[in-house]
DNA sequence: ACCTGAACACCGTTCAAGT
DNA sequence: ACCTGAACACCGTTCAAGT
């Protein structure tokens, strides 16, 4: 190998350049890859790295640490999540399409949910969603603070929901089979229960049991609609505020 | 020091002796002072085992693995959660006191919430919990199904607002302090958001920050007792399968 | 039977030094 | 300005060896 030999430009590589920079974008985008695929646990800062071939070091350049890491990956999935411009008359089923989506959202990415339970979405696609949030729940006419409150409650509860049917196949794959197999065995342990120390329990065990994460879901949004509506249609219904349901009408000020 | 003197009798210590024998108790008691004391990322095998003065590895002896570890940490915390007796006319009200009591639990033990949000409660005191919750549930009137997930939804709720209450003022010390200042910045940023583009964020923005969590936690309670009542009570009233809401009463078979 | 030390295979974060 | 290697101070879990 006598001499370097440059390489003629119609050779030289147009895409995967010899190293593509090091952006947030590039780093939040392999974050979420190795998410996916792998889970919240495999994605550490060194694994991130080695996926990115760079030193793990590098990567506080561009993110600050691992949580504020985890912030944008969450962020980034928010833009997935459908959220409807309110039509008159389908309130309720418009809310239930929301909750729907954003619950595909979490069940599509592996450990979201585990992530999302104790962060509040302040991104900018996170602040988005609670905008168009905000508009869809007043648009069937809540009182301001049952809307304000309203829109945590409905994303906690997918959230949580979310997460408890992860975990229920947790780690390993085979996810439904897990899933039945765990209530069968449950079923089995409560119906064995002495009955005079937990009647309730022996009666219910199949209740308990055979609630599938779908079935569970479309009660629980039932519950918290139903709660919603009970609490916060009562007192005013649906013209208080004139015009300020929707984005460019004149606002009241602070 | 020529030789070792034997202490006579009535010197011997009666209380902490030389080394008290490594137990699953003291393992769990010891935990749960950690916990309570330093949070959940103090609790580690290494910390856990230099508190009881032994080598890290002999916690495994006793507990099997950190998770299970949680698991007993958080089964015996359910001692101190109180479960009202079902009196007649008084539902809404009971049901309101029990979460309040899970809640003053998850407050008490720092970080607890944390442990319980992906965790189903099948240790001895979580099933004698679910026992009391059903039975509570159940003399409202609630028909099988909506009592089973009546009693998840109502518990998943009150950790989720526990688990964000705590992570609010996260690490650092001073709780309302913090959570006071989060909030004004919170509301200055809202509200000088474009008000075309976020005409809700900007209306609400009063709503959404000044919610403490006292309040939070009763209007939450609220929705979803309301819908509990408004999708349960409606098929069956009161009086569909007599006797069957008490221990000791007979019950129809599986 | 119970406990221990040592080892294995990892972590997140910092920082002086290089290019 | 951006990236790197090396170091620091930790992790959970296993296991052969001791008492």
């Amino acid at each position: 190998m006598p001499e370097e030999i440059p390489v003629p430009p119609w050779r030289r590589p147009k895409k995967a350049p010899p190293r593509m920079p090091l952006t947030q974008d590039r780093i939040v985008d392999t974050a979420l890859g190795i998410l996916d695929a792998e889970g919240l646990d495999a994605l550490s800062m060194r694994r991130l790295a080695q996926e990115l071939k760079t030193g793990h070091a590098s990567l506080y350049a561009h993110v600050g640490n691992r949580d504020e890491l985890l912030d944008l990956v969450f962020d980034l999935v928010l833009t997935e999540v459908e959220i409807p411009q309110p039509e008159p008359g389908r309130w309720a089923e418009q809310v239930k399409e929301m909750c729907r989506s954003l619950r595909r959202v979490f069940l599509a990415h592996r450990d979201l949910a585990r992530i999302a339970i104790d962060r509040v979405p302040l991104g900018p696609n996170g602040i988005l969603g609670m905008e168009r949030t905000l508009n869809l729940l007043r648009s069937g006419g809540l009182r301001d603070e049952l809307a304000a409150y309203g829109g945590d409650l409905l994303s906690t509860f997918v959230t949580a929901e979310a997460l408890e049917q992860s975990s229920r196949h947790s780690g390993t794959e085979q996810s439904e089979e897990q899933a039945g197999m765990f209530a069968d065995q449950l079923h089995g342990y409560l119906k064995s229960l002495p009955p005079t120390q937990f009647p309730n329990l022996v009666h219910l065990a199949g209740p308990i049991t055979s609630l599938d994460s779908d079935r569970r879901f479309e009660l629980g949004l039932e519950i918290i609609i139903a709660g919603l509506v009970a609490a916060g249609a009562g007192d005013d219904a649906d013209d208080r505020e004139p015009g300020i349901r929707t984005a460019g009408s004149t606002l009241p000020g602070s």
